[in-house]
DNA sequence: AGTTTACATTGTAATAACTTAATATCGTAT
DNA sequence: ATACGATATTAAGTTATTACAATGTAAACT
């Protein structure tokens, strides 16, 4: 019987990714951003049709987790999806019905 | 620019699932049945050296959101991933470092 | 029947996450 | 410098999660 350790750098950055993920609007923010690639936090906010905070504020979890990367680019900040696996992630999940 | 429904039922589960999947030692369950498909309490408990409320009431979590089917023989209740898309989901987001 | 092994459930307390509202900052143009 | 559009931050109240401990149930064996 394999013993695994539960208290693995990449054991818990797995979870909290996966955790992170684990909310509707993070979840269509990856598929936004699968479709779009990049996209402005007006964009996203309006596309889902949330409040401009709320936006900032799961795209700001997004971005502690390292799920998404921004650049700035004048006004605007773009935010991206930093790794495909990510995206094959939600994908997979999304796949189960 | 494209719109999402976020109260789609198929977004609320998809969330509801990746959410559960992200525990440590939920990623681990999953990971343990990837290799063995089939695994009693006991056995998952001991594999990962933690207290048996605590496995119980994870491999609960993960039934509950259908991510694990059980199956009773004898005394011993044997646990499964009900769909492999949910594993190839952790091993995407475990692929990340 | 009583014991042992295997699981499940419940209550509690601490911690963490979510939403909302209000305010602040940053970049550009006037 | 001021104003505006775009984004970020802060604070507060509520709700959700988690570990832990203790207890409960269920099947098999003596």
């Amino acid at each position: 019987m394999k013993t695994l350790n539960l208290n693995s750098e990449e054991l818990q950055t797995a979870a909290s990714m996966m955790k992170v993920l684990g909310h509707p609007i993070r979840i269509s923010i990856i598929e936004l951003l699968d479709d779009a690639s990049k996209m402005s936090v007006t964009e996203i906010f309006k596309a889902l049709k949330i409040e401009q905070a709320i936006a900032s504020h799961h795209l700001n979890t997004l971005k502690n987790k390292r799920i998404l990367i921004s650049e700035r680019v004048g006004k605007n900040t773009y935010y991206s999806v930093s790794n495909p696996n990510l995206i094959s992630a939600v994908n997979n999940v999304r796949a189960c019905k």
